[in-house]
RNA sequence: GGAGGGGUUCCCGAGCGGUCAAAGGGGGCAGACUGUAAAUCUGCUGGCAAAGCCUUCGGAGGUUCGAAUCCUCCCCCCUCCA
């Protein structure tokens, strides 16, 4: 048996509370392998590095020999979270509930361990329970106490809408651990409310309360919002390996020593090491280049995070093309194409107006020059490579009128 | 059920008969500077194969030469009272 002292000093790393912390150490003591519960909206059907500080903490648990309870929230999912954004969602159809939910089983197990995997989907209990059982379920908290969520709480002072069904939201994921008889659930920061709920119900329900584990919520791209992929801040774990490695370098220095912390796997040690060098005048660029090239190696491997970082530097030292880039072709009405239109049809820009400001502000180029006039255009029979700002690229082939 | 306040572009928020594709801020994007960092400065921030045309101020009608602005009905949100 692994010891308990060693056990909990490596499960409380990088997390943000246990509660409560003593509760935790006598289930440990108990030997059996424990229920760890950790719930997932099915609604994003991409992971992304924001999801990992959770997923590596479950696997973790998985390590020192307990059962993880994969709980795929898809009957919640349906009411709709009202978590996150102020904005009451929409419910999605059980049809787009089945497909995100198989695309977060497949993602998963690049870190769970998946013979020590229970997937579970809350609709299995939650589309048997009666109105009876909802209002008996109801019955047992308050609205004040509802209030008290930091997102409801705003809310309701800002004068934003508040339905009822959202309400429910937090009283079945806390159901959920009834359910399972969790003995630890696991969540962001964000879910310290619902997460309470559930060791409240679980009371109610004449069990042991679970022991409710936090982890940090990583800040995305931008630094200051977490991480998601409707605010469009996020690095997928499955994005190709350049692109990985390019969106970690466009993090902030300050950023760059939290992702540290939350998702590299580094000792805390070196992190500690390479932290002193950056304070004594070392480039914080290639202790990112670090981060960069560990994080595109555990998503890919060795060789693609040597390559990434390779080709980085070609594109940026060097203002080399990128070697892989989308290939388009379009057809040319008349024989040309505007090049605002061009770049529309590229995908490069919004639309063909957002297209004409890039090219006044200089930010548009065919083939490394850079493009002037708004009005230009470009004819059929030929293949070039568009640019727009720094990142945007594109290689096209311009046909005539196929159509 | 009653009384009052309110719904404006990605978000917040001005506008209250033409000069409104709609102030200002945030966010975003681009340029300069750099380490594709941050900070800073500057510009842009409805759509269209495009010097013109088309669509937007909760919805539908109406008044007017002209409506985000005025009128009618409807929908939604908030506050207080029940």
């Amino acid at each position: 048996m692994v010891d308990v002292d060693e056990a909990l000093a490596e499960l409380r790393r990088g997390t943000d509370e246990i509660l409560v912390d003593a509760e935790l150490r006598e289930r440990l003591q108990a030997g059996r392998p424990l229920r760890i519960k950790a719930g997932f909206d099915p609604t994003a059907p991409d992971l992304h590095l924001g999801h990992t500080v959770l997923i590596n903490k479950l696997r973790q648990f998985q390590d020192l020999g307990h059962d993880l309870y994969f709980l795929i929230g898809d009957f919640t999912g349906m009411i709709g979270d009202p978590s996150g954004k102020n904005v009451t969602r929409k419910p999605l159809s059980a049809e787009e509930v089945a497909d995100n939910a198989r695309t977060y089983e497949e993602q998963v197990f690049r870190i769970l361990d998946r013979e020590r995997t229970h997937v579970v989907f809350n609709s299995s209990w939650m589309n048997a329970f009666s109105a009876t059982d909802m209002i008996r379920l109801a019955a047992r908290q308050t609205v004040a106490r509802m209030l008290e969520r930091d997102d409801f709480h705003k809310r309701y002072h800002a004068g934003q809408s508040i339905a009822i069904h959202e309400f429910l939201y937090p009283l079945i994921q806390g159901y959920d651990s009834v359910e399972l008889k969790a003995d630890v659930e696991l969540g962001g920061t964000d879910q310290k409310f619902n997460l309470l709920v559930g060791r409240q119900l679980q009371h109610a329900y004449g069990q042991r309360p679970q022991v409710v584990i936090t982890v940090p919520l990583l800040e995305g791209l931008d630094g200051v919002q977490k991480m998601s992929k409707s605010l469009d801040n996020y690095v997928g774990i499955q994005e190709p390996a350049d692109e990985m490695f390019g969106k970690l370098m466009s993090i902030s220095d300050e950023l760059m020593w939290r992702y540290f912390d939350l998702l590299s796997l580094r000792p805390v040690a070196e992190r500690d090491q390479l932290r002193k060098e950056a304070a004594e005048g070392r480039n914080p660029r290639d202790i990112k280049f670090l981060l960069a090239e560990e994080l595109v190696e555990r998503f890919h491997d060795r060789a693609a995070g040597v390559r990434a970082r390779e080709n980085f530097l070609a594109r940026f030292q060097r203002g080399a093309t990128p070697e892989d880039m989308p290939e388009e072709t379009v057809a040319a009405r008349g024989g040309t194409v505007p090049i605002a239109t061009l770049l529309r049809l590229c995908g490069l820009v919004a639309s063909s107006s957002d297209g004409q400001r890039m090219v006044r502000q200089g930010a548009v180029r065919i083939d490394g020059e850079r493009v002037e006039d708004p009005s230009r255009t470009v004819a059929a029979g030929g293949v070039y490579v568009l640019q727009v700002g720094k990142r945007r690229f594109a290689r096209v082939t311009v046909t005539g009128e196929s159509v």
